[in-house]
DNA sequence: CACTTTAAGTCAGCGTTGTTGACATTCCAA
DNA sequence: TTGGAATGTCAACAACGCTGACTTAAAGTG
């Protein structure tokens, strides 16, 4: 009853892809997996007194320089006194710089420091040794599944988000 | 530099989707599909005073009917503390019911009631609703692909957790 | 039987990271 | 020039991870 949809065939081609036990599947798969894509990060990060949101804020600083607060406040979905607390911290740490906007005085514009890229290239380094990992193992047909998954999963919205940081990397 | 090993050619086959630039998308993929996973959920679970925690809680007990604590404690990957508070919370709640063990006393075996059922539902069809436009929106293809990568992205404990859930359900 | 180990639960305390509410500053437009 | 909108900051609170110390009960072992 549940798998009604899926039960069926369209267009000769089958839908057994769409029962709920592939779909549970598939769910937990998202749960394991994100564990381990955090692990390696959240491993150098401990004892730095730092955690997750710090890393995805030195992330999307280092990967569009200069960007205000509030375009950081959007990109991450959080709170702007949620991301105020980390980027005080990062801040006074010496990892983040920000200037006062220049056109507009209430803007912040975010850099990292040349010890906040040192933090990135560690936690992006090991991040990435994984991921890479991951694609080697399962080739290249796979992994465009796996991007062409995750974007479809997202909120209008994030994929909008997803896209403009792809469109400004080239 | 970086991409030294990506932008050589083995074997005649091009690893160009090994690229820091390849890698550091799917890494932002990952960062907002799982915000989009777990969207709808949370949407459900804030204003009942419940969180992600007990929504993990209640879809593996759900899965296994029966387990242990101890046992729920290596699938999730929580501390048995910050286990126990959101058990007690479910059990007080009449959502969760958990029975002494008979052949062993000291063990709790936790199974959903009927509002835990109830609840499970409304959670996982509102998360496999997503998952299924997703899947639908990419076809079956790309969905093993998606799968193939998640898994190569496990830590090899949770490969071996995970595995063993598809197997107990055929 | 005495001893050790194991499963579960409890209490106290802490850190990260979400949340809302109140507030200061700056810009812009009526 | 004044009132509203935008931007960022500070304070307090809640959810949920964590550690450490402890108790209870049962199982296994010598």
């Amino acid at each position: 009853m549940a798998d009604a949809s899926a039960s069926q065939v369209l267009g000769g081609e089958s839908l057994l892809y769409l029962t709920d036990e592939q779909l549970r599947q598939g769910i937990e798969a998202m749960f394991f997996a994100y564990r381990g894509f955090t692990a390696d990060p959240d491993r150098i990060l401990q004892g730095l007194s730092y955690g997750r949101a710090h890393h995805r804020a030195i992330h999307f600083i280092h990967c569009a320089p200069g960007t205000t607060v509030n375009n950081l406040l959007n990109i991450l979905g959080v709170t702007k006194q949620s991301l105020n607390r980390v980027l005080r911290t990062l801040v006074e740490d010496g990892l983040v710089e920000s200037r006062v906007g220049r056109a507009d005085k209430r803007e912040r514009h975010l850099y990292l420091t040349e010890a906040g890229d040192a933090l990135e290239k560690q936690l992006s380094d090991a991040q990435r040794a994984r991921m890479r990992a991951a694609y080697r193992q399962v080739g290249p047909e796979a992994v465009a599944g796996f991007k062409q998954v995750l974007e479809a999963m997202m909120d209008p919205e994030m994929q909008r988000q997803y896209q403009k940081l792809r469109e400004n990397r080239g």
